[in-house]
DNA sequence: ACAGGTCAAGTCGTA
DNA sequence: TACGACTTGACCTGT
């Protein structure tokens, strides 16, 4: 299995590089002149897209080809403080930049909205805000050249006290889904509410590719509950229709006694025996390194990959990515 | 330069 | 009904 590693928005190598510059609604307030105020979300928006054009050139210096964009690059779009802003024409020249340097060195582009978006919620305005957050995030990936299918990651949401109700809240909300969005979408097990299973069982019923986090699984399991084994394969086949290899999250826990937080370094052990099993069902898999040293958990999984991985018959390709027998 | 508090958004537990 | 925790980087304020 060729396995190919991705690390999330930012990089500790690449200094003063935020992509997530922002405002906050107050400062915004403040600002006497609504469209002067605008203008300057304007330039923090272009300022982040530049900062992400010198991490695509960063990790094409290293070849690390898969990539999670931060959601927070354009400030305060869509608050209501910024309510009917044009900002498409002013950042569309940036996104294509972007989007073109990113399709040369084909690089694998998504999203992961944060946790605000939830399509389970049985309040109509969160629903709607939600479908908002979501249409420009398409409108982002258009922008970039893009084809929306397959880039936005969720969670499924709250429990609400019932997780049954909940699914079902989530399978009705569905209905109410834009098809567009509902191409755009992955599905993602969480650490608290909804295990592998569960996930993977709303994804089957809908169509939608999942995205296992392993360490979330780890978390969050029922006590009676198979192997993680015997779900690959079937969390494998939600991929069987999408253009994209199969992804999944890694990382490892902070510590024993915070073992839901991401640990700086993700482990070997956390993962090579477990990219053993993945490969028993696929041969191409894309994985997301979750840790708080962003890219340099990247190399240094890379480096053990250079060191030990020969005696483990694990090979590396070029950059981030190795071959694992 | 640095430490500590605050910030749009949702959900959940507690009071 | 209201509030802090959750979680996170960025930014503000005070020193």
């Amino acid at each position: 299995m060729d396995v190919r590693l991705g690390y999330v928005a930012m990089s500790v190598h690449v200094t003063n590089a935020s992509p997530s510059k922002t405002m906050t609604a107050k400062q915004f307030t403040g600002i006497m002149d609504r469209e002067a105020g605008l203008r300057k979300l304007e330039r923090i928006a272009q300022e982040n897209l530049r900062n992400c054009l010198r991490l695509l050139y960063h990790n094409r210096a290293y070849d690390i080809t898969f990539f999670r964009l931060s959601s927070k690059l354009i400030p305060l779009v869509g608050h209501e403080l910024t309510e009917g802003w044009e900002y498409r024409g002013h950042l569309e020249a940036e996104f294509r930049t972007l989007g073109d340097v990113a399709a040369k060195d084909g690089v694998r582009l998504d999203f992961h909205p944060d946790h605000f978006v939830v399509l389970n919620t049985p309040r109509k305005n969160v629903l709607q805000v939600s479908l908002d957050t979501l249409k420009h995030h398409i409108w982002m990936l258009k922008a970039l050249g893009i084809q929306p299918n397959h880039r936005c990651v969720l969670h499924i949401g709250g429990a609400y006290k019932d997780k049954g109700k909940a699914i079902r809240q989530f399978i009705k909300n569905w209905e109410l889904v834009p098809e567009e969005i509902k191409g755009s979408l992955l599905l993602e097990n969480d650490d608290k509410v909804f295990t592998a299973k569960e996930t993977l069982e709303l994804c089957e019923a809908l169509g939608v590719p999942m995205v296992l986090d392993i360490h979330h699984h780890r978390c969050n399991y029922e006590e009676n509950e198979e192997e993680i084994e015997a779900l690959l394969p079937r969390i494998i086949d939600t991929w069987k229709d999408s253009p994209l290899p199969v992804k999944m999250h890694i990382s490892s826990p902070r510590s024993e006694k915070d073992r839901r937080s991401h640990a700086d370094y993700v482990t070997p052990e956390d993962m090579f025996p477990f990219l053993r099993q993945v490969a028993n069902y696929t041969d191409q898999l894309d994985m997301m390194v979750e840790a708080k040293k962003k890219d340099d958990a990247l190399f240094r999984l890379m480096e053990w990959v250079n060191k030990q991985g020969e005696k483990e018959q694990i090979r590396s390709l070029n950059g981030a990515s190795f071959r694992i027998h």
